[in-house]
RNA sequence: GCUCGGAUGGUGGAAUUGGUAGACACGUUGGACUUAAAAUCCAAUGGACAGUAAUGUCCGUGCGGGUUCAAGUCCCGCUCCGAGUACCA
């Protein structure tokens, strides 16, 4: 047959299809291969070393994927198939941190049960990440939400509630051996993390206690244990918020607004880990801006409590201070007006003033506080403390600039050494003795750390650091106070009043919480009929009928039969998000184990991450909850590491380039003052018309008359002033409908179901096109700047899709997206398939044929073989996209076909385009999958140069180049350089003053 | 306020230890092929000035100084943008 339009027959159109890169069929083949041949399944045992390489795993909302959500996975990829080619055991893992807020919120609205929408985005999602060709091992996916898996979470959590933190062994510590120690000698000995109010018993007094009075006292020392907390409680979502789920006073999620309130809530003891967080800091391969958010967040600081007698009372106020050494300098002290002490102290004279100041403040909530930080306010108690020195009169104040979560809830105040003292104390016209030596302290307070003491008994004449070592030795010796560290870092709430979370392993007992034997976990979710909390304000598990835990059968039975005896209510709140990624990481490395939560043999070959990619947004959630469990872990031997992450890069975000129309609003309205047409202008039409708009007639130039007519007409009609007769509206649209040239498919947008009102809008057109705007923004639904990566996939294929993620820029840093660019990559894709298929007809062809030493082809090969090495050691993964575009340009126009050189260039790009690497691997004629070819070995030899072009410049301007040998000398490059005729054209008979000459680099005459 | 990043053509971005600024792409312009479009291929492309031209000169990495034979890179002082954090005693 003959198709006369196409000018060939459909026997050479068959076979030009089959030569040409028809990416859709290579890569749906290979992928199939992959899954059928479980090419990526890691083996728990083997002669290779190993290397884990593990992406944070995602939350599968139900809107997919977008194309920022690959380029951390698509980076860890081309590292884990790198890895496989220099023969190491590669761990490459995915899995789902399925247990959430937004499935829960969708289940509240539809009544659709969470698990059942989870389950269906996991599966696009799945969907999604296998059309990229990523080499996860499936094998070991995890999903939070699974009974299987929470049981461990619940697991751990009872470990948890079963240790202390013994300071002197540095680690946790069984709660059994605590129990044992009180029986014998009480606590005064016990040097542990606990509550501050612990108080000091005996042994008698302990056996003396109560089940109940032992339970409570326990609970001040276990890692995690219920305490009334005041929590960031968001009335709109029904629930306690972490500090790191608030964002700007309101919820992270939804933008709710958050109140303090009073809690019964589960907490876990991270504090009692805050320096070996801060020590682990230094052994691990972190950013440095992610460690020192970690270190921030922590907020170690060292200092020291010092105990003031309150005159006339019995009571103490104990502070805590990181500058000791101006104790000197005090002139009052502040109390937070929550403080304790506030109503004991209080003077007759000042209750009134004092509890209407307490009532103010507690009035107001935290985010006014937050921003009226100028503000000075306090009130007088009328009490005074006594200088524990020299016994001076301090009176005592209170202020909310004292907050009652940090420290002791109370400071001492120094004026002259305290930005904050200073000011409270101007604005009260308190006294402010001056303590530094030749220091002026008229217009602020001076926290110079360097400045001499003076007027300070046996410190004068001292600066800082000796001072502060001399006062705490003073105060520890008259007992009146003690070095000590102090950290920023709160207790963790690990009680969340949702539904779609990890149920807690504990049922209550006379109230107090009481945990499951572990050999009956896990304890699955109960069914509800609704997701939202009761009517009287329990949490959604309220609303379970079969929510009760019998300790007889030890099984989960009907509320109804809850008796107090031998049946027990079981708790209500569910886990954080955070649990159940805390520990993920050390599943996957035996994920189906049903004995343990992974074999202690898999554990101890896998020990730790050697690569983790994700967000910085984690920095202070995830990362450090994560860290923390897992230096739990490790104290309890259950894990071999007490860092489980050797290395991190943190990707950026991909931000979207939202595509704008403009909406020109001028008086366009008939006489019922109905707008009588909606028009669009571009961009460049709108900025004429603004630069225009000071004179209509001006602007008669730039319309066609249609338009003109129109404008004027209605100018005149409403007699508006000619000055504001244009005013542009920016209108989002969707950037699927703008092309490279950001042109706009007019058409579609007026056919765009989202814009129905624009549906007979006009369009003025330039030179027969629309032209939008451009701006970059996070990219987000409601901007219509989403690109998604099935759409690029099908055009262009799942590997164009990984080499434009790569070359957009650095991976750790925020880009935009631009679609525009990807035809670069692309036509790259297609020039390397080209390359393989030099026969007649574009088939594939290869030349088996042995090539000469000195043919450039090798030196191309070897040049790429070295940048691909370093740019993947580096994480510099666009520039290696770069260079293979650089080695194919040079090998297209070198004509190479050479085997020797194309077979390990198609095992260098197969990191990078994993399908048609296969595809090249396959033609030519391997049986085995390409993932597991040895890497090519760069070879210097081919890489020596015998001459070098050297820049020759003068005075640092570059003005000519010359080809010299590098063979010659210092005073032989010299030479050569002053005798060339372009030299002396350049100097124009000048003598030069000097001439410096760095071989193999460059050449400068300065003169 | 504090801490940490960043700033290079029209755009995304290259540039080992200071040593030819703008690699590689996109876009734009011109050309080839085509009835046309797409695809493909070729050429030009930081700016200004001079020249018919080959070419040459000057200016150029946010701003102002400095060190150096030589600065995008090092030092000092700013400006702007982004992220985190916030009365932490």
């Amino acid at each position: 047959m003959y198709i006369p339009s196409l000018n060939v027959t459909l026997q050479t159109l068959n076979i030009i299809l089959r030569m040409r890169y028809n990416f859709n069929d290579i890569e749906a083949k290979w992928q199939k291969y992959w899954s059928e041949n479980q090419t990526f399944k890691a083996e728990n045992l083997s002669d290779k070393p190993k290397f884990y390489v593990l992406d944070m795993f995602p939350y599968p909302s139900g809107a997919g994927l977008h194309v920022g959500h690959p380029l951390g996975y698509i980076a860890s990829d081309i590292y884990a198939r790198y890895k496989r080619h220099k023969g190491f055991n590669v761990l490459h893992p995915q899995g789902y941190d399925s247990f959430g807020l937004p499935a829960e919120q969708y289940a509240i609205q539809t009544g659709q049960h969470p698990a059942k929408t989870t389950k269906e985005n996991i599966k696009t999602y799945r969907r999604q990440l296998d059309q990229i060709g990523f080499s996860f091992d499936w094998s070991r996916e995890v999903r939070t939400s699974d009974p299987n898996y929470y049981k461990w979470t619940q697991w751990i959590f009872i470990q948890l509630f079963d240790s202390y933190y013994c300071k002197d062994a540095n680690q946790a510590r069984p709660i059994s051996e605590l129990v044992e120690v009180f029986g014998i000698e009480g606590n005064f000995r016990i040097n542990a993390a606990a509550d501050d109010d612990v108080e000091i018993f005996t042994a008698e007094a302990w056996k003396d206690y109560s089940d109940k009075q032992q339970h409570e006292v326990l609970a001040k020392y276990r890692l995690t244990f219920l305490s009334d907390t005041e929590v960031n409680w968001c009335p709109q979502l029904g629930t306690v918020l972490a500090n790191d789920e608030i964002v700007n006073g309101v919820s992270e999620r939804g933008g709710y607004p958050v109140v303090r309130k009073k809690m019964k809530q589960w907490s876990m003891r991270i504090t009692a880990y805050a320096q070996r967080l801060l020590d682990g800091l230094e052994t691990i391969d972190w950013p440095q801006p992610l460690k020192d958010s970690q270190t921030n967040w922590i907020g170690r600081s060292q200092g020291a409590m010092v105990s003031f007698n309150v005159n006339g009372h019995d009571e103490k106020i104990d502070v805590f201070t990181t500058r000791p050494d101006t104790i000197f300098g005090v002139s009052f002290m502040t109390l937070a007006p929550e403080h304790e002490l506030v109503s004991k102290i209080v003077t007759d004279t000042q209750k009134e003033k004092i509890n209407s100041y307490i009532e103010a403040t507690a009035k107001r909530s935290e985010r006014e506080r937050m921003a009226d930080v100028k503000t000075i306010s306090g009130e007088f108690t009328g009490a005074y403390a006594k200088h524990p020195f020299n016994g001076k009169k301090i009176p005592i104040w209170i202020g909310d600039y004292v907050l009652a979560s940090y420290g002791t809830g109370a400071v001492m105040a120094v004026p002259c050494g305290d930005q904050r003292d200073y000011d409270f104390a101007k604005h009260f016209d308190i006294e402010i003795p001056n303590i530094f030596q030749d220091i002026d302290i008229s217009e602020h307070a001076c926290e110079d750390k360097s400045a001499v003491i003076a007027n300070s008994d046996f410190i004068s004449g001292m600066t800082a650091k000796k001072a502060i070592k001399r006062i705490i030795f003073e105060l520890e010796a008259k007992g009146i106070g003690s070095g000590k560290i102090n950290y920023r870092l709160r207790d963790a709430v690990f009680s969340r009043q949702r539904y779609w979370g990890e149920p807690f392993p504990v049922y209550y007992k006379d109230g107090m919480p009481q945990m499951i034997d572990a050999k009956y976990l896990p304890i699955r979710l109960p069914e509800v009929e609704k997701y939202l909390p009761t009517e009287d304000g329990k949490p959604p598990l309220g609303n379970a009928t079969n929510w009760a835990w019998c300790t007889e059968t030890n099984q989960i039975v009907d509320n109804n039969r809850v008796n107090g005896t031998t049946i027990f209510p079981l708790e209500l709140n569910t886990m954080p998000g955070w649990a159940g990624s805390s520990w993920y990481f050390n599943r996957y490395m035996d994920a189906n184990n049903t004995e343990v939560i992974a074999s202690k043999e898999a554990l101890d070959y896998w020990q730790d991450v050697d690569l983790y990619i994700g967000g910085s947004e984690h920095a202070t959630g995830h990362l450090l909850y994560s860290r923390f469990w897992q230096k739990f872990l490790f104290d309890k031997g259950v894990v071999p590491v007490d860092e489980y992450a050797k290395k991190l890069i943190n990707q950026g975000m991909i931000l979207g380039t939202s595509a704008f129309v403009y909406r020109w609003d001028f008086k366009n309205v008939d006489e019922s003052g109905k707008a009588k047409k909606i028009i669009f202008v571009g961009k460049d039409l709108m900025e004429k018309i603004i630069k225009e708009r000071s004179s209509i007639e001006n602007s008669k130039g730039i319309f066609d008359s249609e338009h003109f007519d129109l404008l004027n007409s209605s100018l005149e009609k409403n007699n508006a002033s000619k000055n504001k007769w244009s005013q542009f509206v920016p209108i989002h649209a969707d950037v699927s409908l703008v092309n490279a040239s950001n042109e706009l498919d007019v058409e579609g947008f007026k056919n765009h179901p989202l814009n129905k009102d624009y549906k007979d809008a006009e369009f003025i057109l330039e030179n027969g096109k629309y032209i939008v705007g451009r701006e970059v923004e996070k990219m987000s639904k409601s901007k219509y700047n989403v690109v998604n990566p099935d759409d690029i996939c099908a055009d262009y294929g799942a590997d164009t899709l990984r080499l434009y993620e790569m070359f957009l820029g650095p991976l750790e840093q925020a880009k935009p997206w631009n679609t525009a660019g990807i035809t670069g990559v692309h036509g790259f894709l297609k020039k390397l398939w080209k390359l393989y298929h030099s026969g007649e007809n574009d088939t594939f062809y290869v030349d088996s044929s042995p090539l000469g030493k000195s043919d450039g082809a090798l030196k191309t090969l070897h040049k790429t073989i070295k940048k691909v090495d370093e740019d993947i050691a580096n994480f510099s993964f666009n520039t290696s996209v770069s260079s293979f575009m650089i080695a194919v340009n040079e090998l297209t126009a070198q004509k190479c076909n050479k085997r020797e050189i194309l077979e390990p260039l198609a095992v260098l790009i197969s990191p990078y385009a994993p399908h048609i690497a296969e595809e090249l691997w396959n033609k030519l004629g391997n049986e085995e999958s390409v993932s597991i070819a040895k890497f090519p070995i760069f070879e210097a030899k081919y890489l020596v140069e015998s001459t070098k072009t050297y820049p020759i410049s003068f005075n640092g301007k570059m003005r000519f180049i010359m080809e010299l040998s590098l063979d010659l000398s210092k005073e032989e490059i010299e030479k050569e350089v002053m005798d060339n005729e372009r030299t002396k054209q350049q100097l124009a008979g000048r003598t030069p003053k000097k001439v410096i000459v760095v071989p193999g680099k460059i050449v400068n005459i300065v003169g």
